[in-house]
DNA sequence: AGATAGATTGACAGCGTTGTCAGAGTATCT
DNA sequence: AGATACTCTGACAACGCTGTCAATCTATCT
């Protein structure tokens, strides 16, 4: 049997195909009782508009593309983030029926321009969301704007006027972070900085700085470590800290890995946390979860960013609408087991 | 400037529109000079084919659709599975130029077989890969097989002589563990069972029996203990074995999460892993690599199963097609820290 | 009643490919 | 040379839908 057409539905409920049309795309100006006669052929016939010729007519695919740098998604830590994205993409794309086609790519590859143009013009989305880092390189960027699909950056820490993007608190919320240790009693908190290529991760550094003021305490130098986000320079960093004369008594970390190192360290030195020493990370990553005790962390909205993002383009489908500025999404605390009243 | 059309094409090159069909199809019967005539043209142009207008014309959409079931995927010890099976996928389809496009779901849901036939009506995807669980539920095996679109099943632990299945070999890996356990000396060694509800892991079960048994070592009742895959469950079923009148010098976990717990209840028994009781996992997931020691575990080639299912609906492959039977992919053991001779 | 504006509907021409089929070339065989 | 069998090529009709625009109705206004 094969699948019913537009013509067999127009034909059963005896109007043009074009009424057809509007019906199923809710088009206004259809008299109420042509619609529920063209409903009722479609439900009989079990109609569903087919999506080539569709978009071959109007030249919109009901397709979203979400981009995002392939080697980096694909190491253990960085899949939670791709999931995340795909999870608040698939349901804007739900919710007005789009379909999300998944294009990871290596921005290392010299023919990445090449690769997307040909996406875009092969598989025709009407819109893409863009992932960092993918989304803070012009490269990329410029290969995807020009080709006048539009499309929305997921970029935590890079504002920008230029495109619509979607970006993160993180200087805010790691000030919030820092007010809530301070509001424990802590007045020696440590910051573990991480690396200083990603913008979002040295922005967190600032917010440590501004928390801090807002409690009234002053900045030292020397309660400020340098990692690269992994977790053993979460340990290295940990081990200076904790033996300096007068050591903190928490640790904020940019992000969960080298917050883990500073667990891992404590718990070498006998030291109880959060008993002892209070112990922050950045990221909500399953790590946070898996290990003892659980990190308090930062938890950012991938998905709903991912959804905005979405939401963005497929309401922006054929309109003009705007197509630049940034909008931040606001990030969470999570606060678990880690940390706790400063020790008397 | 708007895009190039066929006709543009054809123009340039001075053929008619089905020339360059045929030229940019790869079809036989067209003179060499006219081919080279032709594909100057398109790169002249640079041509890309609408892929609207030829999955209209053709009845193909150069479209693989993923479906897996949405609420496990994202909790975080699934992330890795998805994310596995995404790459293969990915990988098999960039091979042949495909896209892909991905669709959980939730089999719960009482509408998930009018959302599939949606989907494939609208998307008409050439074939569709589909994991498990949602590979094992009639339901939603018939809702795409009466569709007419070739589909793949991803079933570990589930064979079928009926549709084309992509399966794995948990019994002989865990056989194969059993025995790797038993030479490095040991004598009692525990497993640890999961799920019933889950047909691969209780084929792990009976490849412990084989491997005991190849291994020359009489099977004990009171070492099997029953765990439902949580960590949880294994710290439970590791207090019963290790007090025990003679207890296990190793102990086998049917996944990586018990295994992590029984490493947890060595940890607080002072126990020495691997020195004095050895731990074997089940499905290297991420925890595997996280927790000290890093725990050895048999990885099942998730990606090449995937990669596997979408060349063959490709047809990529010289194998027999999408046709019937059951292909097994074989797993592999990951020999890491956790494991070692039994103590003397 | 006649006119006017707006609501509703349909005819038809694309959208950019591929499939079919017939016609034109070419090489090979009697 | 003429016949036969391929090899190449192109004209043209789908494919199933949307956009445009004109036609028809209906309601409202003088």
């Amino acid at each position: 049997m094969a699948r019913a057409t537009i013509d067999d539905v127009a034909e059963l409920a005896g109007v043009s195909i074009k009424t057809v049309s509007r019906v199923v795309n809710r088009e206004p100006n259809v008299r109420q009782s042509t619609r529920e006669k063209v409903d009722e052929a479609i439900a009989e016939l079990n109609y569903r508009p087919n999506m080539s010729a569709r978009s071959l007519a109007s030249h919109r695919s009901r397709l979203i593309v979400l981009v995002y740098d392939d080697p980096s998604a694909y190491e253990v830590p960085s899949a939670g983030y791709v999931i995340r994205m795909q999870q608040g993409t698939l349901r804007a794309c739900r919710t007005a029926n789009y379909e999300l086609l998944i294009h990871p790519c290596n921005y290392r590859n010299k023919d990445v321009k090449k690769e997307l143009q040909q996406l875009i013009e092969q598989a025709r989305p009407d819109g893409i969301v863009v992932a960092a880092p993918l989304s803070n390189m012009p490269k990329i960027v410029n290969a995807i704007a020009t080709s006048g699909t539009p499309f929305v950056r997921l970029s935590p820490g890079h504002k920008s006027r230029k495109e619509f993007t979607i970006a993160t608190d993180d200087r805010e919320i790691s000030a919030e972070m820092t007010r809530h240790i301070a509001s424990l009693g802590h007045e020696r908190i440590a910051f573990i900085a991480g690396n200083p290529k990603h913008k979002a991760v040295t922005n967190r550094y600032s917010g440590y700085r501004d928390g801090l003021e807002d409690s009234g305490i002053a900045f030292a130098e020397e309660l400020v470590a340098a990692g690269d986000n992994s977790i053993g320079s979460g340990e290295a960093a940990a081990d200076r800290l904790l033996s300096l004369d007068d050591p903190p008594t928490a640790i904020f970390a940019a992000n969960d890995d080298m917050a883990a190192g500073v667990v891992r360290v404590a718990n070498r030195l006998g030291l109880d946390v959060p008993g002892q020493l209070s112990v922050a990370g950045f990221d909500d990553s399953a790590l946070a979860r898996q290990i003892y005790p659980a990190l308090t962390t930062v938890r950012q909205p991938l998905s709903t960013m991912a959804e905005r993002a979405a939401l963005a383009l497929i309401g922006k489908c054929g309109k003009p609408g705007p197509t630049a500025g940034t909008e931040i999404i606001p990030s969470q605390l999570k606060i678990r087991e880690s940390t706790g009243p400063a020790p008397s």
